[in-house]
RNA sequence: GGCCUCGUGGCGCAGUUGGUUAGCGCGUCGCCCUGUCACGGCGAAGGUCGCGGGUUCGAGUCCCGUCGAGGUCGCCA
């Protein structure tokens, strides 16, 4: 750590008059310039700062000071006014009599002039990345980025001088790789390219409650601690509760089904465990699934076209509440048709084994080799980034899957294709007592098992179906990420268990 | 888990058929530059090449093991 040039005895207790806004243009010499010198150096006098006496009887919380701030943004609305801005210090450009620094908050970027001498002094020693609280002067000025800056400055650091972080975070583009990434998430992220994803995920998820709450649904909160695996069975993280073997939450799928029963329609947002070894682009040991789960179809198609409504949905949402990181990452957002296109898994099959040199007819389910190949056929043959493959065969499909009333091998179940990539698995379950029984019963399964989940049908159950959606899987999609650990802000896969 | 590839200063890379003091760019530090905006210029520090073992007169550079990473396939959201 570097102490500023001249800092060191001139220290003084702040009071709120310090605070007050709008503040007039200072000269930096005195106890103005000590208080500088001492928030670059060592003394961390924000630390005391909720516990200062109030002048004056005002109740002015930290949260009011701090909130009240201009956004960098918001920059341009306030020329001519003494406004007060705070962000980390985004990057620090030291000309001979003038010194730029650029300052990032949550809403971009903002320019402050440095000119006079002393005020120059007293920032140099700043790294990038120390938190600052700038007031100054909204000035416009054509040769400013954004059109306006920060004029006759006074500038306070909020954090001690900030370590260099790994990588530089300034430039357009992050020059790290992707390990280099996750294993500095909590900086890395900083930079606006690699912090733009999360915000479209954002967006979508808003996007997806908004959609699904004007349908009428419910949004619920379900266990992620279960007592029996949900889905095939293996794969489960296993973990001790309170002496007894109980497991990670591999799908909300049974609580959202016995929900159905309750508020017909319901969503949830939710992490999901995966124990299974796919150390992949595409697979993540904890997720994010977006659920929804709704009674009184008729069949899967029902369940297709709420699905179609919620994506459009969420780019909808995207666009509109994600519009600078859209821009930013030159995203194309994807045209939802009103029918997306739809394949039969048979006819997907004939169609692979007729033009695309490879015969899969007689397994059971599409790689993901042939899963790009009909993503491709459908934006060639139907202009779509939307594909969805119907009926999967009922053998690969767990046991509450309807079956195909006029093909029983085949399922009511479908899978949403998106860009080359497996995004949504759907379909009609199973809703009477007695199919349970007899699906459990073919393929071995104790109905002791599942006990409780079962009856809740013989309770009485309307016909209904669902969707989940790979939340992470759909934004790295969305941007073009080709592994979904750029769309994961922590992410657990099979090596990392940390940050 | 199978297969492929990689592991060189904080970051991104180069290191020829194994051979004297391991290079480059960025960053860092110092000096210089009236307005930059991936600013610019000059200079300096910082690595013994993931780890262990082996081959060799000599290994970052070949071999074995090990750890870590990336890709790919199975499978999935």
């Amino acid at each position: 750590m570097k102490t500023l040039p001249s800092c060191g005895e001139k220290q003084r207790s702040h009071t709120q008059a310090d605070r007050s806004m709008p503040r007039r243009p200072a000269p930096v010499t005195g106890p103005e310039r000590g208080r500088r010198c001492m928030a670059a150096a060592k003394v961390r006098w924000h630390r005391e700062y909720p516990s200062r006496p109030h002048s004056q009887g005002i109740a002015q919380s930290i949260w009011s000071v701090m909130i009240s701030r201009t956004l960098a943004a918001d920059l341009p609305r306030h020329v001519g006014e003494r406004t007060r801005i705070a962000g980390w210090l985004h990057r620090r450009r030291e000309l001979k009599s003038v010194t730029f620094l650029v300052l990032r908050d949550r809403s971009g970027l903002a320019q402050v002039v440095l000119t006079e001498p002393s005020a120059i002094a007293a920032t140099a020693g700043l790294p990038e990345e120390t938190v600052l609280d700038v007031v100054g002067t909204v000035t416009a000025n054509p040769q400013a980025p954004g059109g306006a800056e920060l004029t006759e400055p006074t500038v306070t650091a909020l954090s001690d001088p900030a370590k260099p972080p790994p990588f530089d975070l300034y430039r357009p583009a992050a020059r790290a790789t992707l390990p280099t990434v996750l294993d500095h998430a909590s900086v890395a992220l900083r930079h606006p390219k690699l912090r733009a994803p999360f915000e479209i995920s954002a967006a979508s998820v808003a996007g997806f409650r908004a959609t699904l709450d004007e349908l009428g649904f419910t949004e619920i909160q379900t266990p992620k601690i279960v007592e029996s695996a949900t889905e095939s069975g293996a794969n489960v993280f296993g973990i001790d509760y309170f002496g007894r073997p109980a497991y990670l939450a591999q799908s909300p799928q049974f609580f959202k089904q016995a929900v159905v029963g309750v508020f017909e329609r319901v969503h949830e947002v939710g992490p999901v465990f995966r124990a299974e070894p796919h150390d992949t682009t595409r697979h993540l040991a904890q997720y994010t699934s977006l659920d929804a789960e709704f009674g009184y179809i008729t069949d899967h198609r029902d369940v297709m076209v709420v699905l179609r409504d919620v994506i459009a949905g969420m780019v909808a949402s995207v666009a509109a509440r994600a519009a600078a990181a859209v821009e930013l990452l030159d995203v194309t957002l994807p045209v939802v048709p009103q029918a997306i296109p739809q394949l039969h898994f048979a006819e997907a099959q004939e169609l692979l084994a007729a033009n695309s040199g490879e015969d899969p007819r007689g397994e059971p389910d599409l790689a993901p080799a042939h899963e790009r190949w009909l993503s491709e056929w459908a934006a060639r043959e139907h202009g779509s980034d939307f594909l969805f493959v119907t009926g999967y065969p009922m053998v690969k499909r767990p046991f509450y899957t309807h079956p195909d009333p006029a093909r029983p091998a085949y399922s009511n179940s479908f899978d949403l294709l998106f860009r080359g990539l497996e995004l949504v698995t759907g379909g009609q379950r199973l809703h009477r007592y007695s199919d349970y029984l007899a699906a459990l019963a073919a393929r071995g399964g104790n109905p002791a098992a599942y006990e409780s989940y079962l009856s809740t049908f013989a309770h009485g159950m309307p016909p209904h179906g669902g969707f989940a959606i790979g939340l992470e899987r759909w934004t790295a999609r969305l941007v073009g990420a080709s592994n979904i650990r750029e769309t994961t802000l922590f992410p657990r896969d099979l090596n990392r268990l940390s940050p």
